[in-house]
DNA sequence: GTCAACATGATACAGTTTGTCCCAAGTAAG
DNA sequence: CTTACTTGGGACAAACTGTATCATGTTGAC
């Protein structure tokens, strides 16, 4: 049942509900997305909570359904090639600092043991380094950057940090790190 | 209570009861770890069970400090700089690959909203990347590598990634991943 | 070996949570 | 208006949680 052919008054309580399983994962973590709680910060009876989803993951994944994209904000196509990468980053950085990285630490744990949850994961992380990947890529196309790169490590290089930062030690990611980050990425590929 | 001041049967008991606790949160995740399937699954009483740990959050501390560290065995000391950081990697590859992979993907979810399992969490990882960092600045006060070069921020470039690849996308980490990483990233910050 | 201190097993108990079912009441749409 | 869909509210059994009690078994000092 897609959202569009809902009834209309589903559609209503789905987004209550959905507003509220978000608060309680926000502030509370995952263990607290319960059907009963959920029932009770929405307004709504507990039977309906479980008509819409038959368990947590499944309230979990449409969360995420619902959230599109950690970072859904395409950043400013700047002149030069790495003042691109460092708008991108920073938009990812926004999110992961926000309730994007709390969610995303939440969700981690259970896609290890839930394909569903693992396939919203992934849809909802796809789309960042994806753009990073084509930037690098165009990069190499039009020759500012060496033809040796491989577009996909650069990408792990220029994320990975940023969610080994954020998830492992809870950091704050700023501007300061972000541009280290590129310059020492970036630098050695350039071809000029 | 530390586990040396212990009652030997006490010491028997916990064992079993970590060891049941372990299983249940590699093959089904942390919130597999009850204190009821603990004791069935340890061949112990519930109460016994609660008598150790309170609660959930205090077994599966309980657990990380029993691991020690994610990767504990310290690599070979290879001659060149880049095979010492290659082979750091590779240990810490290993244990993500493995059970380290996903205590740490259950860890990291409840670490966000459990300051304990944090500290945990922090003791558990902080040796792999303590290690490289030693390495790295090693490299820059032997001249191997460029002055400029900051030692925090090179072992976010290498082991970010690897987090980012297991967690993100269940990567199975492979030599060579991480021998390509480790070009890329020490390659340019070499002074010869 | 005896004995006091400690740890466990077994059971009981109240309270909470889970998952399912039912039916009356409310809403949507032809 | 009328039919179909959705919700609210309640009931229910089952499972889980957290605590307590007491008999039994283990430990370690004497």
């Amino acid at each position: 049942m897609t959202e569009s052919t809902m009834n209309p008054q589903a559609q209503r309580t789905q987004n209550l509900m959905l507003t509220a399983a978000q608060d309680l994962l926000s502030e509370h973590g995952a263990e607290a997305v319960t059907h009963l709680k959920v029932a009770q910060n929405a307004g709504v009876a507990r039977a309906t909570v479980y008509r819409h989803w038959p368990d947590r993951a499944a309230i979990l994944v449409d969360l995420l359904r619902t959230n599109a994209d950690i970072a859904p904000v395409p950043p400013d196509p700047g002149p030069a090639l790495a003042d691109r990468v460092t708008a991108t980053l920073a938009t990812f950085a926004k999110a992961l600092n926000g309730d994007g990285g709390r969610t995303l630490a939440a969700m981690i744990g259970l896609a290890e043991w839930d394909e569903d949850v693992f396939a919203a994961l992934e849809r909802m992380t796809q789309f960042g380094p994806m753009l990073l990947r084509t930037i690098i890529a165009d990069g190499i196309d039009d020759g500012s950057l060496v033809a040796g790169s491989d577009p996909g490590l650069v990408v792990d290089m220029l994320i990975g940090p940023l969610y080994f930062r954020r998830l492992l030690y809870h950091d704050h990611l700023d501007n300061t790190y972000i541009e280290a980050l590129v310059r020492r990425t970036i630098t050695p590929l350039l071809s000029t």
